[in-house]
DNA sequence: AAAAATATTTATACAAATCTAATAATAAGA
DNA sequence: TCTTATTATTAGATTTGTATAAATATTTTT
């Protein structure tokens, strides 16, 4: 059995194991993550090991093997199939879905995912961007390009959001952000990196922590 | 917050004070109900008083307070709620949804529960037949004649069944017994309680261990 | 080699749920 | 009423899961 907080470890393994130039990924940044302390995330990976969900070796060698990706993986399926169903299903708002699925993604059933799936109508992004798994753990290649790294004076459009938290997607929400929105960048001042852009007609000055958080195409 | 076992456990005790002429409930039922022992069910019921979900006097005297009557309904509500959900919606069988259900009942969200019920168009009675409580908490009475007091040499309808494990369903729907099916009493044996019955142009002796677990109108 | 950063162990804690064995209280029957 | 059987409660312990602080160990960096 796997419970509820090794799945949460998992996932946050597989997160921080993306999007980082070989190095490896070591005790205090997981602790970091997850805000618990080194010693905790220790102990943990130590039960992990145990299980032969992870593999790793001292200073930066923390990483799934292959039946912890499996489990990881199958729990994002769930969680974003989940938040799909409650967006397009249940009329949930995109700030309110991330906190239920965080619950419903740990219910154990194939049947269920796999039902939900089709109920869906197979879809392949959920409702932040994010790519969803297939049954057989293969999905769509997340989006890289966010905001903050786009070039000026184009028009992009939003095909997904980093931070999923309500806080952020509220305001995001207050600003026109959303996916599939059409947006234009004016300017990026050097010194403190907020951007000028332009939202449905719109000009809006954005801090760098946002334009990182925006996905565009 | 109420964890899942003290939900478990209220669910148990709403249970056990249905149908039982003033005679009280008591430790040792509960316990037995639920598979363990009176000293953990005791425990149970202290911290569930000091919560205010339940009162109690010794010998008898275990019933549910206002607040606990309306964590064990919203658990039902869910429960039942959900079993519908994975049967319309997600193609499950009548033998494979409680166990699931068991799961789905403890997430926490009144959002997601309403809305489910909207999406399933407020239906007033889960796969088996057992009402689903409103938002506000009503629901409509139970079905309270089984097939073991049913009158010979009449024809019924089956409305609901008692027991939900798989194990019955399972042979339930082998011998055609199922919501909304025609059943015609033939006989009882006194010696025993077997009876003879007729679904769908076949003749069967049935126990009256399943006789019991059969609702009938 | 020394200092700094990083990792691990040890010892400890807490919450939640359970058990066994001993004890207490009450109900029921003789 | 007195005794016995039933029922309930307490005390003490265990298990599982998760977490911490402080001490120690190892590796990397300077
Ligand atoms: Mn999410
Ligand atoms: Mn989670
Ligand atoms: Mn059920
Ligand atoms: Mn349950």
């Amino acid at each position: 059995m796997v419970t509820s907080t090794e799945e949460n470890y998992l996932k946050a393994i597989y997160n921080l194991n993306l999007d980082r130039n070989g190095k490896g990924l070591g005790t205090n940044e997981l602790a970091d993550y997850l805000q618990i302390t080194p010693a905790t995330a220790c102990q943990m990976l130590k039960k992990l090991k145990k299980k032969g969900l992870i593999s790793y070796k001292k200073y930066g060698g923390i990483a799934l093997n292959d039946s912890g990706r499996e489990v990881a993986i199958l729990v994002f399926r769930k969680h974003r199939l989940w938040e799909t169903f409650l967006y397009v299903k249940l009329e949930f708002t995109w700030d309110e879905i991330h906190e239920v699925a965080e619950q419903l993604e740990h219910i154990k059933s194939k049947k269920l995912v796999d039902q939900l799936d089709k109920l869906l109508d197979y879809p392949e992004y959920d409702p932040h961007g994010d790519p969803i798994p297939k049954a057989n753990g293969v999905s769509r290649t997340a989006f890289k390009k966010t905001l903050f790294n786009a070039e000026l004076g184009k028009t992009y459009k939003i095909v997904a959001v980093k931070d999923s938290s309500s806080v952020f997607l509220q305001y995001a929400t207050e600003i026109g952000i959303g996916i599939d929105v059409e947006i234009l960048t004016k300017s990026r001042r050097d010194f403190d990196g907020f951007m000028e852009i332009e939202i449905g007609g719109v000009i809006r000055t954005i801090s760098p922590k946002v334009a990182e958080n925006v996905y565009v195409d």
